[in-house]
DNA sequence: TTATATGATTAACGCGCGTTAGTAACTCGC
DNA sequence: GCGAGTTACTAACGCGCGTTAATCATATAA
């Protein structure tokens, strides 16, 4: 199709210049503790501009060990992520500071069945430097084979018993004071519908503030009354109707997901009954529309850019031998009263 | 800090197996035209499995030219692409096609101070062997340096009098569909609100979708009438008001963007105004929370997932030197009827 | 037996760059 | 004028793999 492009080398920029090949590598990548005259260095850098040089990355990767990019992995089934409501925030704060650190960004899909087998290829391939996952789940044995530091890892999210790295928000203490707040308007029937199976971390530790909620204030858990969502509208219509039918009586609902709550809330809406007038909604993770909703939601708000810039940053750290600060970061999460909760 | 892992290399697997490097890699890359034996086929496999062996990706490229790698172009700020509710569909369209064709993904944003010297870099970088372009800007001349095919690149939106492949939807046939329905419906005082600067080609597109429906209907267009938002809920929030305090009377609005319908809602009920009741809202892109907006929102529905994914494949194509069917490929949009608009 | 085909395998080069060890020229002190 | 130091550079190796051209053994034909 096209006639053959030739490649411009970094060989072909000392030609240019009257150097060798080792002088422009050392001019173009700034070498310290190599004396190179200012006027020779000038001659490279002039001779690469007007060549128009841009290394190739497979070279400098294979002879520098480093290829300067990271991964974004996630292990969660397509469907899930195209209805993921933070995956562009989670980006947008990555993007940032892989911008300014002059690296790159992969998206990685590690499907359930091979994830031994997909860590593995991912660290020892060395396409990327260092990985952040995203929302790993508890049944993930796979992980633990990362844990021997085959490749600096970061996690979005918490596991248990893990010598990783991970920044998060406390999902316990952020949902305990969701539902103390329900209890603080007067209810005492409340309902919790999980953001996720419990096998991702944050479901049963969102599901224990709502239950030490209702235990500091003396209020016997109805088991009943809890539910598991699966991430999507869909499974939260599914759950709260469910709950609609059980025949139970609540007045409030903790959804510990906003994504789920949208579904919640059509369910609510279907029975003939009204938010906040009849069932009080209380979300977690103050997605962008949230504030849109009607009412507009009150919700748990939680930091998604901040936790991913912070998750590189940390990241960074780890790729160049540092050792973070802290094993596990928390961000602060802010409960946003909005109007879709009342007092009783 | 750990000590230095021998990497298992090509040689390590020839040398357990007891055959030449070349044999490894004719049998593990299955390639074609060379005859080796079943046996030596089966010792190569052994061996590369009891050694967990798995190629350097850096040097693979290096050596075969190809990256197998393709990119995500953004050339948003991080902020516009934090609240981009297509992103996720799009990523996980895009990565239903990658992982069945072994291929990994790239985030790219590229910032519109250096967008000539980035596409450059990016093409000629070979980190990447096809880009795909995200809703390109009109004003975007290095996009013409591109056209030499210098990299397979598809874009997603439409770029006027470009040679580059594209899938998207008629903006203006659909604008003018939803904006027809309204009129059918009685309303002849309609706003319009676009989803994006007027550089941004599906802005323009579907205004001219709305000025024809209004021109078909006989219907003089009030150029008072059509302002332009800017991606985000706060620009359509922004529009909406200074709409309802310019003093003009609007029985509904087109707002092309059903993220930035969410804001103009949001001023609208500020106003003390109802939807549908005072004013009927019709968006645009059928955005995942749409259904569950309040009222449901009608909408156009654009299939994002489904155009990555066509993207992705028209991309693949000229990855392999094969021309498209098409150089356009235009997606059906459909008109999404829910309780956001009445009848006048 | 010798030439020829064919099946199975490998030696060796190149991809483009980072980097170490080394060299050449040029001061400087005595 | 001669070794010792400095300054400014370069030759050459290696990163790990894909791939071409060549080699060797074996089977077949003449």
């Amino acid at each position: 199709m096209s006639s053959k492009i030739k490649r411009i080398t970094s060989q072909d920029v000392a030609n240019l210049a009257g150097v060798s090949r080792t002088t422009v590598s050392f001019v173009l990548n700034n070498v310290e503790g190599f004396q190179i005259s200012e006027e020779t260095r000038q001659k490279v850098q002039r001779a690469a501009a007007q060549l128009g040089y841009i290394p190739d990355s497979a070279a400098q990767t294979l002879a520098s060990r480093r290829a300067r990019a990271i991964g974004l992995v996630m292990t969660r089934s397509p469907h899930h992520i195209a209805s993921d409501s933070f995956l562009p925030q989670i980006i947008s704060g990555l993007l940032k500071v892989t911008k300014q650190q002059n690296l790159r960004l992969m998206i990685e899909l590690v499907e359930t069945e091979h994830q031994n087998q997909a860590y593995l290829e991912l660290a020892r391939a060395k396409r990327i430097d260092g990985m952040i996952l995203l929302t790993p789940r508890m049944d993930d044995e796979a992980l633990r084979t990362l844990e021997n530091a085959e490749i600096p890892t970061v996690l979005m999210g918490h596991l248990e018993d893990s010598n990783l790295h991970s920044v998060d928000v406390d999902n316990r203490a952020a949902a305990e004071q969701a539902v103390q707040h329900l209890i603080a308007l007067g209810h005492r029937q409340i309902a919790c519908i999980t953001n996720a199976p419990a096998s991702y971390t944050a479901a049963p530790q969102r599901v224990q503030g709502y239950l030490d909620a209702l235990a500091a204030a003396g209020i016997f858990p109805n088991p009943n009354l809890i539910h598991y969502a699966d991430f999507d509208p869909e499974s939260g219509y599914a759950c709260m109707k469910s709950l609609l039918q059980s025949g139970e009586t609540v007045t409030a609902v903790f959804v510990a997901s906003d994504n789920v709550a949208m579904g919640a809330k059509s369910a609510i809406r279907e029975a003939g009954l009204r938010v906040p007038e009849d069932i009080s909604l209380m979300g977690f993770d103050d997605i962008p529309w949230a504030k849109y909703s009607d009412p507009p939601l009150s919700t748990v708000h939680l930091p998604a850019e901040a936790l991913a810039q912070q998750a590189c940053v940390m990241l960074m750290d780890l790729m160049q031998g540092q050792q973070p600060a802290v094993l596990r970061l928390d961000l602060e999460t802010e409960l946003i009263l909005r109007s879709s909760c009342r007092a009783l």
